[in-house]
DNA sequence: TTGAAGACTTGAAACGTTTCATTAGAGACA
DNA sequence: TGTCTCTAATGAAACGTTTCAAGTCTTCAA
């Protein structure tokens, strides 16, 4: 294997002079680079990171710890991450915690040993103690799709309360007064807030959240309860003439329970999504879905990071907050044309 | 920050029995042992991958070069891969060449100054060329959705030819006649294969190709462009009563099309679509589609990858294809029952 | 009482870079 | 000719580990 030595070697130098041609080449003669530059084409030399960043003492990576890989908010999150990485130079290793705080810490406990530039993490657990603990080694964090309490972290995060706010006033404009809100565990920071949101948008319609809402509380956010909510909703005493779901994976699986009901959507019920994940716009009746700016979120948070990293003195920590966006499509409005 | 120096200090042993009671417990005393491990607690001591790694000659640190990460398919797969690296105590780099030759080439370096142990790739473009460069510094590859032609490689794909015979067959064997095959650019391997597929079990049948299937080709397989072919078939002189689209995006397109036209599903054309893409069952028809065994592809890929790397004396380079699998939904088969 | 064996521990060398103080060489000028 | 400047090139030290030959103790048998 060819090394920096071997280089020197055959170009006639020192192994001091190879390595400045690779990183000041200002300070090498012409022909001298020249020289140098031939023979590293010539033996298809690569540098060692290893070596290199054991001696800077840091590496160029950036570690990026998602709840789940295959949930397409992350997806895009990430490609907003890996390009905002790669204009400055880094590399992005994706890391999958799949919601368990084990892998989490192993994850982490990796990240640190490599010694990353900075880590972007949605945390499991709300507690930042592990966080803490890898900041104090000294390496950045910022905190992805949630705000963060101190302020001596950067975060960025999308406004769930403003977006369930969206959501509630979009339908009770329709002209609803009774409305379904359908949720996974109130645990999630997300839903608690989004939760928030439709409770305020009632209120400030001056509605009694006691007669307007229909909470329906499942365990988890997917297709398959989506469609288990139907019978809860339809079961009761006044029934909703509109559903705000809080992801589009619940829509889905509700839309297509009613459908079979041969309850038509959005004529009888009209309904609400939440991500606007790819498909909710090609389904046959478009789904209304509150969309998060993902790729930008994913973006802002690389940046802030590598700002953090690169340029510490000038850098304060920031709680950037996106602003959500009403989608309305066919779902939730009655159009005479179909 | 602490080293394995401070922490020998600490303890009162020297460094060479801190770096035992890291990586060979049994040879420090039990009571060393408790000692240097207390002092490992206290300091949070987290040793330094880069000098590990500078002193080992390769890293724990797998890539895996894919074409698109926003695309569930490799999702899937990476999935697959990430479990299979986690057992065996590596890491994966994820890295989205977006089928773009240059980002592959700069991945493909970056991995290389990296000394990853290995590299999963579903190369850009056929020519082997940079893929050679690279095993030929010692680190190994394995192609990934792409049969090798060489049999210097591992590689795992799926029997895309079969696919296509599988689909074709199914919808010959409810009586069609006549079948629309549509389809993005026939450059791409999977495309030309899924085609051969279908030619194949139409001769099988004793039938004309020519007679009995539409070709319709298109620039991407799209949603958008699958809802372009509609056009397209049915302008046809003779309309097919049957159609596959190479993959489930353009299938999704087609069927909202003719939906909007009032043409029934599957009552006047039967469809099939490729992948299994998560919402193919969600759908108000679901989609009758080819499976691939996506995660299965990640995971043996990645096994082969590190048995090669970590048993190198009794590995044999495999060429593993995996057989896809017909799904059978309501878009393609006519129930009494809805 | 001595020697051998076994159990632990030690510290130097090596991994491949970057950095930086030092040196060599070439002009310029008095 | 001698001195001063400036540009280029040099090579030793350092980064934090792992490994391994060598060393020290202890124990036990003869």
């Amino acid at each position: 294997m060819t090394d920096i030595r071997r280089v020197a070697g055959l170009a006639g130098v020192s192994l001091g002079t190879v390595s400045n041609v690779l990183n000041r080449p200002h300070l090498v003669a012409e022909q001298t680079r020249r020289r140098v530059e031939q023979v590293i084409a010539e033996t298809g030399f690569v540098p060692n990171g290893s070596a290199r960043q054991l001696r800077a003492g840091h590496s160029p990576l950036i570690g990026l710890v998602v709840l789940d890989v295959s949930n397409p908010f992350f997806t895009e999150v990430a490609r907003g991450v890996e390009d905002a990485a790669n204009a400055a130079g880094s590399i992005v290793i994706l890391c999958n915690s799949d919601d368990s705080t084990l892998k989490e810490q192993r994850y982490l406990q990796a990240l640190e040993e490599q010694r990353v530039q900075g880590i972007l993490i949605t945390p499991v657990s709300s507690g930042e103690a592990s966080i803490q603990r890898v900041r104090h080694r000294g390496i950045a964090v910022v905190l992805l799709d949630r705000p963060s309490r101190s302020h001596e972290l950067c975060s960025v995060a999308v406004d769930d309360v403003r977006g369930g706010e969206f959501a509630t006033s979009h339908l009770l404009a329709q002209g609803h007064r009774r409305i379904g809100f359908v949720h996974g565990p109130l645990t999630l920071r997300q839903v608690a807030d989004r939760q928030r949101g439709v409770l305020h948008a009632i209120k400030q319609a001056g509605l009694d959240p006691q007669r307007a809402v229909i909470n329906v509380s499942l365990h988890s956010q997917t297709t398959v309860e989506g469609e288990a909510s139907a019978e809860l909703l339809l079961s009761d005493a006044q029934p909703p003439t509109a559903v705000f779901c809080a992801n589009d994976l619940l829509a889905l699986g509700l839309m297509r329970s009613l459908t079979r009901r041969g309850i038509g959507i959005p004529e009888d019920i009209a309904i609400v999504g939440y991500d606007d994940v790819e498909f909710a716009s090609v389904l046959l009746t478009p789904l209304t879905t509150v969309r998060q700016p993902k790729y930008e979120l994913g973006y802002k948070a690389a940046q802030l990071l590598l700002e953090e990293t690169q340029h510490p003195e000038q850098h304060s920590h920031q709680q950037v907050v996106f602003q959500p966006e009403l989608l309305v499509r066919g779902s939730s409005v009655f159009q005479r044309h179909s």
